[in-house]
DNA sequence: GTCTATATTTTGATAGAC
DNA sequence: GTCTATCAAAATATAGAC
């Protein structure tokens, strides 16, 4: 286990406090009282509070892309791949919560790596759309509009971290396959 | 058709900047420029910022309070309840879809108002579990976690705001019956 | 690596003229 | 109902001592 760097450390709370009140409520006096120290000397380990965003939510999108053109490069039925993009949303999410807050909530607060960021994500909707598309024509889903049955999907996985934390027995597996029988399965009998 | 007070559109103004940027970010500057007049002018309308906040989040969170009171005294099954909660949600985010981002992003930065905020959540909550365990109990749907279901549903439904205005050839109802399908009897055959 | 001190800008809000 | 002028507090960030 790699040891955590100042720097690291100071990018973890910063995304725990981004998580509770969001990136433009919490001032670097709050992350300095949150880390035991002065703001000033915040700065001799991050550039600025905008350095520390982009850490936070390029990492986290540059994770799913990864994760995505892993599942996409598999041979295997559209929905084997939608399991495998529900445990890859619960794996990220669950390792990292409260920079899934940020990824979500305070995206249009980058700067310079806002296009980048937009770029990763509307690749991310198409690689999923693709793969929904793929299950209609193959008939293994039902034909419903594949915008709609994304948007479902997807905005229910990227909200896990508000909920992951609630739940104290949490099993990761055994998360990922009741997710699946609830969003592919659907509910009633 | 009532006439909109100068209050109202403030209201109006604002919610649509709190969804673009959140809360935090809109300065009353900003609000101010919107409107074409100086921020100073603005507290002729309201008393504070927080207040502007308070009158968007309290409104729509009393209105689900009161759709869900009226679903719950219906005697009907499960299904049909749940169907009808997806109605209230498309129907309520669709004619305040600035609103809603507010509601789900900014409630953290509600002051006096925030027990009171919350008391509503937990108990819409509450209600919309308890129609779940009696879907379970008399066999209508699957027995799955009745929370992973609620949070599963209910995300979707809360984020309809986000992916509403996308939809050019935006039909209410062809929507809601598209959620049914979706949310309800999933998507694989 | 942290501190004190401080520069500069921006913030929500008020007073009073028109 | 809007304006100009202004306040007091709070924001990000830097300089330089230790």
């Amino acid at each position: 286990m790699k040891q955590e760097t100042r720097k690291e450390e100071i990018v973890r709370v910063a995304a725990k406090l981004f998580k509770e009140k969001g990136y433009s409520a919490v001032t670097m006096r709050d992350l300095a009282r949150e880390m035991g120290i002065k703001a000033a000397s915040l700065y001799n380990h991050i550039n600025s509070k905008q350095d520390i965003l982009d850490g936070i939510i390029i990492s986290l999108a540059e994770e799913f892309t990864k994760g995505m053109g892993l599942i996409r490069s598999r041979d295997s039925s559209c929905i084997e791949k939608l399991k495998k993009i529900i445990e890859l949303h619960v794996k990220i999410s669950s390792q990292n919560i409260y920079g899934m807050a940020s990824l979500n909530n305070d995206w249009m607060h980058l700067e310079v790596q806002l296009d980048y960021y937009q770029k990763l994500r509307i690749a991310y909707e198409n690689d999923f759309k693709s793969i929904l598309k793929e299950g209609i024509e193959s008939n293994e889903i039902v034909d419903a509009k594949p915008d709609v049955m994304m948007f479902s999907i997807l905005t229910t996985l990227r909200s896990l971290y508000i909920w992951i934390p609630k739940k104290e027995d949490l099993n990761l597996q055994e998360l990922s396959n009741t997710l699946y029988q609830i969003l592919i399965k659907g509910i009633n009998k």
